[in-house]
DNA sequence: CCTTTGACCAAACTATTAAAATAGTCAGAA
DNA sequence: TTCTGACTATTTTAATAGTTTGGTCAAAGG
């Protein structure tokens, strides 16, 4: 049982591996195999299909991204410090996982039910997360708000969209330069900054 | 000369009817000759591609938005009460124009030199129409900062990031419903808000 | 000279099909 | 229970033919 369990484990550690390289959508499930020295069926035995494969793969990545974010967080840092750390974890990620990004290649597999259904449950979870946080806030007096769900939500949704907005101004297809994402990161940081202190008056 | 102008308004007109109906990339130069009950090479006299007639259905939008906009505004209104009000200018042309949205169906049209070109500088506009609304505000002692550039640019990225999200988030190609762009202004709103007192502080 | 036109062409897009690559299965062995 | 070689089914890709559409031209009307 735990030996099944980590040997999913490792087919996901080098799903993720190729996945970050070449993009889901270029590594097919004979590279994966080969790498792992197993035959396709093997693999099939543990994950019935790809699709549950790339699910596997995107809760691994979220769980490690959610565990990054509950270390580096710290209760007595004051909001704009707490939302600042959170920045430096997500963007950390963003970086190594580029290429996962589901959006472009693969044709529909962000409208896949399945695949929404992993996505919308682990985006709850990171909602959650920062409800957390802006609770956190509100009872040591840093906000003065009731709807956190709202106000996490939001804060999420803008910095996401900011986010988006300056990867998508550059060149399409391309990794992003370290320049761009040194000045993206800024640019979160700035609306994180003035988002904490509006909701303190 | 002022005559082959009102002919290029009426040829803009025109586009503009077909595009937002049926989209950029369904409109042929035919369709908009026909409505215009003239010939093709007519058309082409008055522009000499399509390309050129896309830029021009652009900047006449935009320039309506503008107008529109400078009409709205009042100097003597607070920075929430402008935003809002520039809020409600930009989503009734947002939704007006929806099929205008270049970013889908026209192949790489956004990446175009003469479109991107043409966009940039109504960006640009933009922008400095909001640089206008923030050292307004700023000489009346809402804003505590200097670089209004800045704080305009990173403004409008948040705001489109935020409605990008939003009408992303829900079913890819279709039309947005009147629900979702409520529920849209509400979030844009919420984060002007948010974004108004955080500059006061 | 300015504007318009029918007739024409070349490039882009679509539909169709065949070939290759890849996802997924099965009977049976370790 | 876990794994495999050999197989099938499905998706992508490539090549092709047919159609649409962007764009041009020489010539004509005002």
């Amino acid at each position: 049982m735990a030996e099944a369990d980590k040997k999913r484990e490792q087919i996901i550690e080098g799903a993720i591996k190729r996945f970050s390289h070449f993009g889901i959508n270029k590594t097919t499930m004979n590279d994966i195999a080969e790498d792992l020295s197993v035959s396709k069926p093997s693999l099939y035995y543990y994950f019935p299909d790809k699709k549950s494969l790339i699910v596997g793969v995107i809760e691994k990545v979220f769980r490690d991204y959610f565990e990054m974010l509950g270390k580096k967080l710290n209760n007595d840092d004051d909001l704009e410090t707490t939302l600042f750390n959170s920045i430096v974890v997500r963007n950390s990620f963003f970086e190594k996982y580029f290429m996962l990004k589901i959006s472009e290649g693969v044709p529909d597999l962000l409208w896949d039910d399945d695949v929404k259904e992993s996505l919308d449950a682990l985006k709850k979870i990171e909602v959650d997360l920062f409800v957390n946080i802006f609770e956190n806030a509100r009872v040591k007096g840093e906000i003065h708000e009731n709807d956190m769900q709202r106000l996490a939500a939001l804060y999420l949704e803008s910095l996401m969209g900011l986010t988006n907005m300056c990867i998508m101004a550059e060149h399409k297809k391309i990794m992003p330069e370290k320049k761009l994402l040194k000045s993206v990161a800024d640019k979160q940081k700035s609306l994180s900054a003035i988002f904490a202190r509006g909701l303190r008056c």
